[in-house]
RNA sequence: GCCGAAGUGGCGGAAUUGGUAGACGCGCACGACUCAAAAUCGUGUACCGCAAGGUGUGAGGGUUCGAUUCCCUCCUUCGGCACCA
């Protein structure tokens, strides 16, 4: 008799021996065979593990176990990213320091953690608000700024009035305040940047030879935005009612930037944005009311506005005039808030006819249209295409990539522009004007220039005597301590940078300094890095597709250019996993939708809650929570305890199609491991099951092989099914089963017979059979027979497979 | 608007160098065991049809002996970007 299996107790006590026997202890510098296991680190919040988290971590470690089990040494760390609003947002709330409720939450996580039995050592753990970590992202900072990678400009946050604070984009909600839905404003603010559009091309280039899902290759590659073109420079019309400006300043040129500089004699305005320092500059006297008027309208205007608009097109002219570098004619300026700053060199040649914003302005504005390109009809509508230039003097006839060429060519002998490549990829903002983050290691001179912070002073530490209500200033500001360290060091009237960093500078190297053992001394030992890096495999959520994905491959990028580190991309291999939602909607706490495990981790165990998540369908989809199926799964693990060892006999041995499918599982169950499709490796284990149940006895051999393949779907089950067949050690320990190529052949096929196309029978011969026996055997079907008595015109046989007559 | 992914039984999902659509599981129905229930086991389960047979992978067309798979048009859902010059 077998008693049923226990879950609550096999589970502990495996986890209990797998402690006792130190065996996810990790040791970096032993082992022989790396491979660098990472998932994204959560956030410690104060809520509970939820089903999300466990789908998210417990299949990695399943994955992690099968790469274990084929002889790598996984390493497979876990930490905190814990610096971030919702603590701030807490301690605003209750007042309790961030410090506090942060620890109390990364505590509360690991012991459930520990619970789901995953194979994290948190010896290497880390958690990136200690000054042990943070001084690491202040050095990083150091060295930005040591290599001109880190610079101040003036740029705009987004304000709200009413509770004077900065707010990130996630707290703006059509244009207003999350908390008090006051409208945001946008407000000039000096921060501290860092150069990633210096590794625009690297990124891009890089992208290519990465094991990524091609749709965040793509997302990449949008984001970053390379175009081809030209940059062209207009003159300004020297015209006696211009503005008022000092002789040595006097503006002369607007330099533009066009991807179609083939269509230059189509030019019949410039565009400059509205905050182009150039315009109040350039504009008449007699012009400056309108077009200060409309500057005033468009800072009215949020992003969101002025994005929403899409058709109608606003502006104001100048007054002022451009010369055409050609053909000198005189163009007028304007500014419309079509025109970004951010983009390009904030000003456009607007050639109305092949281009659609420009052509709705120009209607909107009675502007002229000249057509030069043929090939469309430009009454109705811009043609943007591409086609035979006309109309363009020495481009006539020329079809478009080489009237580009041409002009490229004409304008740098004239000196009057160039070929250039623009990329939509901005500088990154790491300035925060927020409390709980890593604060900036930068200290004011009593002039106000910035300074870099010693290393010796490092970590440089966030003060703690700061009270968390929004004032309008950075919190850093209200502390004495913090003001008073830096004169102490510094000198009198030297201040410190108030902002503290974007938490996604914490994130972009801790792959790093997992590795780093909490080496104060050095980011990383060399050594450790050309061993580990770049990491096997990371899994995370495609909402950090851009973002996180490219200020980490940016930071290694200029690691290696600083020589820390000896590899350019930091993650060779990335997987997103799906998302597990709760009635079609995203599990969270303000929607009151969560799902705890909890409860189902009670009654079926770990095991079978995680393999559950598992059989759901593949990693990459998720999926909506339903709890209908994991009986389905609590039966499979039951049968299998009870069939596998009741049915396991020394001393037989296996039928020849015993054997077979045997081998097959092996092959799906590696294959599905290796791709994450855990789904199907469940289900061809529950097909061999169904096999070896209808077997009278198994060997034994079989029955350990079952048990190895289960072992990191089901990893306490497995050890307790591989103790009692009297398996020696941890099943984890064995090495992953291989199967035999001659043992997946089967001695005879069933070949499909088909006639026109339709199904009309089978037929089961000889795996050595010939094509023409096959094909004769095919026809002497009676079915078969019966719809080929008109003659058959085509005989097509696919080997092994079917059969297909035409008639 | 643009870019990308997806759409298969009552449900989750399998199957793609084009070759038996619906593996595996859930649910459901019937049966066995039971005084009974639960659990367990067995059988069946895409749709129409008594059957022969026919239909069927979002819709419509195309290529092919043969299409869930390739091509075109459209619809829906999800994700991303959003006046990018």
């Amino acid at each position: 008799m077998h008693p049923e299996y226990n879950p609550s107790d096999v589970e502990a006590k495996w986890q209990k021996k797998w402690a006792d026997a130190h065996e996810f202890e990790f040791d970096i510098k032993k082992a022989k065979n790396p491979y660098y296991l990472m998932v994204m680190f959560p956030y410690p919040s104060g809520a509970q593990l939820h089903v999300g988290h466990w789908f998210q971590y417990s299949i990695p470690d399943s994955f992690g176990r099968f790469q274990r089990m084929r002889g790598k040494d996984v390493f497979h760390p876990m930490g905190f990213d814990a610096f971030g609003l919702p603590a701030e947002n807490y301690a605003i709330k209750t007042g309790t320091p961030p410090a506090k409720s942060t620890q109390e939450n990364v505590d509360a996580m690991i012991e459930q953690f520990k619970r789901m039995g995953v194979m994290f050592d948190w010896k290497y753990s880390l958690n990136t608000s200690t000054p042990e970590y943070y001084r690491w992202t202040q050095w990083l900072f150091l060295q930005m700024h040591k290599h001109d990678l880190a610079y101040r400009k003036e740029g705009n946050v987004n304000w709200c009035p009413k509770d004077q604070t900065v707010l990130a984009n996630e707290q703006v909600k059509d244009g207003c305040c999350e908390r008090c839905g006051t409208e945001v404003i946008q407000k000039p603010l000096t921060q501290w940047y860092w150069k990633i559009t210096d590794y625009a091309q690297r990124l891009l280039d890089g992208l290519e030879n990465l094991v990524w899902p091609e749709k965040t290759k793509l997302m990449q590659q949008h984001w970053i935005g390379r175009s081809e073109g030209a940059e062209i420079i207009f003159e300004i019309a020297n015209d006696e009612k211009r503005a008022p400006w000092a002789e040595d300043e006097a503006p002369s040129k607007i330099t533009v930037f066009t991807t179609r500089p083939d269509t230059l004699f189509g030019v019949t305005y410039v565009v400059l944005a509205p905050e182009h320092p150039l315009v109040e500059k350039i504009t008449p006297e007699k012009h400056r009311g309108a077009v200060n008027a409309y500057k005033e309208e468009v800072k009215k205007k949020t992003e969101m506005q002025r994005t929403a608009l899409e058709k109608d097109k606003t502006g104001v002219a100048t007054g002022a005039y451009a010369i055409h570098p050609v053909t000198g004619e005189k163009l007028p300026i304007w500014i419309a808030d079509y025109v970004l700053m951010n983009y390009g060199t904030g000003a456009v040649m607007a050639v109305p006819a092949h281009d659609e914003r420009d052509f709705a302005f120009a209607k909107e504005y009675s502007l002229p249209v000249i057509q030069v390109v043929d090939g469309g009809d430009i009454t109705e509508s811009a043609f943007t295409s591409e086609g035979i230039a006309t109309n363009s003097e020495f481009l006539d006839g020329l079809p478009t990539k080489e009237a580009k060429k041409k002009m490229i060519a004409w304008l740098e002998d004239a000196e009057k522009g160039r070929g250039i490549i623009n990329y939509r990829l901005r500088d990154w903002l790491v300035s925060r004007q927020r409390y709980w983050g890593s604060p900036i290691p930068i200290v004011y001179d009593p002039e106000g220039n910035p300074h870099p912070i010693p290393e010796k002073h490092l970590p440089w530490m966030l003060p703690t005597d700061v009270e968390f209500k929004p004032t309008g200033k950075s919190p850093l500001t209200e502390s004495k301590e913090f003001i008073e360290r830096t004169e102490k060091i510094f000198g009198k009237g030297w201040t410190p940078e108030f902002d503290t960093m974007d938490t996604f500078v914490c994130s972009s190297f801790y792959y790093l300094r997992y590795l780093a053992s909490g080496d104060d001394k050095h980011l990383i030992d060399p050594t450790i890095e050309k061993k580990w890096m770049p990491v096997d495999m990371y899994i995370g959520g495609p909402e950090h597709a851009t973002m996180h994905l490219i200020y980490a491959r940016f930071v290694m990028m200029a690691l290696k250019d600083f020589g820390f580190v000896s590899h350019e991309e930091p993650f060779q291999r990335l997987v997103h996993q799906g998302l597990i939602t709760n009635q079609g909607a995203k599990m969270s706490k303000s929607k009151g939708n969560v799902v705890s495990p909890d409860s189902f981790v009670e009654e079926y165990g770990s095991d079978v809650f995680r393999m559950y998540l598992m059989f759901m369908g593949p990693f990459t989809d998720g999926g909506d929570w339903s709890d209908t199926g994991i009986k389905g799964i609590a039966r499979f693990v039951q049968r299998v305890w009870r069939l596998i060892s009741e049915k396991s006999d020394a001393k037989v041995s296996d039928s020849r199609d015993v054997l077979m499918k045997l081998h097959r599982t092996i092959k799906s169950v590696t294959d599905g491991l290796e791709t994450l499709h855990f789904n199907t490796a469940i289900a061809s284990l529950m097909e061999l099951l169904n096999t070896l149940e209808s077997q009278e006895k198994i060997s034994l051999e079989t029955a350990q092989t079952f048990a190895k393949l289960l072992s990191p779907i089901a990893p306490h089950l497995a050890e307790e099914l591989w103790s009692t067949l009297g398996g020696k050690g941890f099943v984890i320990d064995q090495s992953w089963p291989q199967f035999d190529h001659a043992q997946l052949q089967s001695d005879t096929l069933t070949i499909v017979v088909q006639v026109n196309g339709k199904l009309r029978g089978d037929i089961t011969v000889d795996a050595k059979a010939k094509k023409e026996d096959i094909i004769a055997e095919a026809k002497k079907d009676p079915n078969v027979a019966k719809y080929i008595e008109s003659g058959i015109k085509k005989e097509i046989y696919v080997p092994e497979k079917l059969v297909s007559f035409v008639v």
